[in-house]
DNA sequence: ATAATAGTGTCTTTTAGACAGTATCTA
DNA sequence: TAGATACTGTCTAAAAGACACTATTAT
């Protein structure tokens, strides 16, 4: 891993040992996006991710993100990347997650990143050139191990979770340590974000609607059903579920496709705004 | 306003003239922290505030915090800053909040600003000296008013709430925008961290144990149900909240006097901890 | 002694959970 | 036509909400 060069022919080493952060001793800011979508038949959670080509964690899976322009807000800033990373952003769904400060997160210099989770509908990611590849990432999150999957193109991540408690003598956390268990990496703490942001959604589906940010604007109930097992992570009654979802929803009279494998045509439903 | 004096005889306008951040373009970074606990009697929740001695917002009252050392992460930073402005720091709850980054927060330079909420046990707050006064102020949070008070020195502060939807092509969110109504104010943007802090209070008091920070090591089922009341913001009924928090505690068979005004001696418990 | 609080018991309402049955659609 | 899915209805279990009553304590 040590001996990959980057363009300009250097080991990580030699480039850390090259580059000069400024004398002045302030972080750089940085914003990261955890950009989900459902798949195409409501299977599982999607999240994008960019190949780096440059040090360090060169040729890792990295979230969408970038510097803090210094007139800017970390908001602003990332809605210019999400803008930059995806082309369209209607109908997005931004929300801050999480800002990581560990001071060894980036070996090159001191960064805090603010992580912001992004909820939308599937979209082709802009063409994959020679500089930045990006692609969407099937999730699955079962018995402490997430995985992350892009069948096309063969990339299998894969992290196993440990439950851990940290004592410092003033409080008392409960995180996780995480490992690869594959070749493929993903950059920095993105790891740690990207369970951050399951855990943020599974938790605030409940009392929230942010759900239909997965779903186009049309969909039938089976399809809501679906989007909120796969971020739960288990089945629910069709007949309860339905009756409580029902009275967020206006009925277009109109009956769709469903958007699942083997589904049927269904009533046609659009979310009724809060 | 704009005519006080900091102790270098400067004004507001003359101080931001001659205060030069660093050339190069990156933001500092600092931590604030809200601390929160229980008045005496359990009437109300309290927050410790910070009177400001220099430009900017000379006078007004802010949140307890500082920057980021270049070595430290953000949650490190914060338990410091806790240690030096609170003396004791044992048995209290430190959680990351919310990151402040709008760039017109702090008109001397760009500052980025990550928020932490605090819980612990009202304590004496170390003695006030000309350079640095700290008091315990009364929170109480009615009719869209928040309003923050310290009757010994008779200080005043209320902030009147409106909601308000952004839309800025990307994403609607809904905010708090916020004007004082009285002379004191509170510094920067402390008024939205502090609200914020108290809605993730309110939230997550209900599938967390976190109440149990602002409680002395042992209390009675009166007590308990006083600070979730507090943090609600309605009245619960004895039977039902008893027979629920009773699977959290332990008891010590022990009769005590209640903390609150007025209470009776009542069975002593203590928080069986996760 | 009085008034207020601590603690217990009971009832109603609502929600969550579970399953069965019919109608409808896909293949 | 066969097999699956959409939709509705019914039933049970658990939780939330609401009072009433007795015992105890502060004043």
């Amino acid at each position: 891993m040590g001996e990959i060069r980057n363009k300009d022919g250097l080991t990580e080493e030699e480039f850390l040992k090259q580059y000069k952060p400024s004398k002045y001793e302030r972080p750089s800011v940085t914003v990261d996006m955890l950009i989900l979508c459902m798949s195409r038949y409501l299977d599982n959670l999607k999240v994008l991710l960019i190949q780096r080509k440059n040090h360090p964690y060169i040729n890792c899976w990295a979230l969408a993100g970038g510097f803090v322009g210094i007139h800017e807000s970390t908001y602003d800033a990332a809605c210019r990347e999400l803008q930059e990373e995806t082309g369209l952003v209607t109908n997005t769904y931004l929300e801050q997650l999480y800002t990581m400060s560990n001071p060894d997160r980036d070996p090159r210099m001191r960064v805090i990143d603010v992580a912001y989770i992004t909820l939308m509908r599937e979209q082709p990611v802009l063409a994959g050139d020679d500089a930045k590849k990006s692609l969407w990432f099937d999730i699955s999150l079962h018995d402490d191990i997430l995985e992350l999957k892009n069948e096309e193109e063969n990339i299998n991540i894969k992290y196993c979770l440990h439950k851990k408690i940290f004592k410092n003598g003033v409080v008392d956390t409960t995180g996780y340590t995480q490992e690869s268990i594959t070749d493929e990496k993903l950059a920095f703490d993105h790891n740690e974000i990207i369970l951050e942001g399951l855990l943020r959604l599974k938790n605030k589906i409940l009392y929230s609607d942010i759900a239909f940010n997965l779903l186009p604007e049309e969909f039938t109930l089976p399809d809501v059903k679906r989007v909120y097992e796969v971020i739960l992570g288990k089945e629910l009654y069709k007949s309860n579920f339905n009756a409580n979802i029902k009275s967020k929803l206006i009925s277009t009279d109109c009956k769709i496709t469903s958007m699942i494998k083997g589904g049927k045509k269904a009533a046609g439903y659009k979310y009724k705004g809060q």
